[in-house]
DNA sequence: ACCTGAACACCGTTCAAGT
DNA sequence: ACCTGAACACCGTTCAAGT
């Protein structure tokens, strides 16, 4: 890129100031005297990155004006369906939009330009927002199978279960606030991950209804840790404050309010151990387990 | 209400449905026989009913057309501050909002209307509708105070803790989603919450990181477990299926897979098991605080 | 100086116009 | 018949114009 001639690379930069919406179509675009002045550059100079502009029909001259951004050509002939889009390239391109940025940036629009297609072209292949997201689930779910045949200690499968859905909610940070277990979708990798639990609890004692409440709970403490830090990695991402700094910054009202009595117990707790999300993981899952244990003896 | 006269409960309900924007400025209103045929009312009352509104502005009159919805009329001049819009009103009525509609309903404009107001005047007392969010908890919060002194025992005490979120987060369904235990806001009322769960667990052998890891993971079962209900009530609002009714609808399908192999051992789940939230809560915290018992032992 | 309406840059999705 | 761009009805928030 820097190996380009100065004209290539002007031209570059007023097509991205375009791309960003900083110019847009029936601006004018720097005049020759601009350029020379912004890139310390000849006019010869000034006027080829214009000229080739003009010729890859970014900007049209209008007499007396100056050179005017053009609108975008279609980048493809209408109503010819985008060769390859497939529900599965639709419902890829919606994990690597979340994985990167964030449930919240997950737009059709955003989808459909990573695609380069329409946006309502997507919803020839997904009914709406939400199905797309189901689809996400289930799509990164089969990327966590267990093994089989499974350990043969029930609390040994609990544990890898657990773990196992703790470590794709951490690749998928977005996942965690999107799956349901009261309302579980029909995907298959999702059903697996619960049968195999299930035959992990069968046949020790307990009742249907605890069974299921057992298969329930754990996933529910094990979501709603990973909701947590889901949470954090989009608070870094949207302040970029790292908890310990978030902390840091709080200290001096913090301790402020420690003082006023019946708060001062909150001195006890240790802010590291709260930003310990492996620890606090394996802490909570123990007592589970734990407890689970209690009621199997 | 009921007590009111025909006309009174028919103009009424006209301009209800102005409110709702079922009829638009500009829009034809019932003329009197259609009145006539709805309300299965006389004429002369329907006819009353329309020059009421007329009266009041709200409909206007035009030759050969019939009664047409008027613009509202704007409700206070501008520029003027809103009388006594402080706030704590502005948090009361984001409240409202999102109790009865839910977090997704809660946008500005909606406040806004709700209070009378003009949609910026409320930047005027929160700074964005995170703050809004922010505060809304903090006051909410302030509604569940735990007992002074607290019972001794501590693992009353933790129960009475779980206890108490748990029935808050079941009055405002929109508060599990909102809360954060990693990163706190400085609400007084959500830092005495965790100071008292401090407090009975001070001085029983815990160390200071697994008494830290101990408050945030039993909140963050309980959080979990609210997260899910919620979501379950707000499933019922956009669907208007209950849980039950949406097992009965995914029956077929799921027996279907239930034939295929791995899958069979769901079958030994219990669907009302999944479905009564009281008993999930009480299973879940059970598991969790005999763990502990026997940590702390 | 204080307050807020118009405007901007986004959404998801409907629907009719295009091929 | 199939496909998709324009349009609609929403967002949160900036900013400059109003009083």
């Amino acid at each position: 890129m820097t190996g380009d001639p100065p004209f290539r690379r002007i031209a570059d930069a007023i097509h991205a100031r375009i791309a960003a919406g900083d110019l847009r179509p029936g601006d004018r675009a720097p005049s020759t005297r601009q350029i020379t002045r912004e890139w310390g550059v000849a006019m010869a100079t000034a006027t080829k990155a214009l000229t080739t502009l003009h010729r890859e029909g970014v900007l049209a001259p209008v007499r007396g004006v100056g050179m005017i951004v053009q609108p975008p050509r279609p980048a493809r002939a209408s109503a010819r369906p985008a060769p390859g889009l497939t529900r599965d390239r639709v419902v890829e391109a919606g994990i690597a939009v979340a994985d990167a940025d964030g449930l919240d940036a997950l737009s059709m629009r955003r989808v459909a330009a990573e695609l380069g297609t329409g946006t309502m072209s997507l919803y020839r292949h997904v009914q709406d927002r939400d199905e797309l997201v189901r689809n996400m689930s289930g799509t990164v779910f089969a990327e966590a199978p267990l093994p089989e045949p499974p350990p043969e200690d029930w609390r040994a499968c609990l544990e890898l279960a657990a773990r196992t859905q703790w470590d794709l909610y951490g690749r998928h940070p977005w996942l965690a606030a999107v799956v349901s277990f009261t309302r579980p979708p029909l995907v298959p990798a999702m059903m697996a991950h619960t049968a195999w639990t299930v035959r992990a609890l069968r046949g020790r004692g307990l009742s249907a209804g605890d069974l299921t409440r057992e298969v329930i709970t754990l996933s529910t403490f094990v979501r709603g840790l990973a909701i947590s830090r889901a949470e954090e990695v989009t608070a870094v991402r949207a302040t970029g404050r790292s908890l310990d700094q978030w902390w840091a910054s709080r200290a001096s009202a913090f301790t402020e309010a420690l003082d006023t009595g019946a708060l001062s117990a909150l001195a006890h707790l240790r802010q590291d151990a709260s930003a310990d999300f492996e620890a606090l993981f394996a802490y909570g899952l123990a007592r589970h387990l734990n407890g689970l244990a209690a009621l199997l003896r």
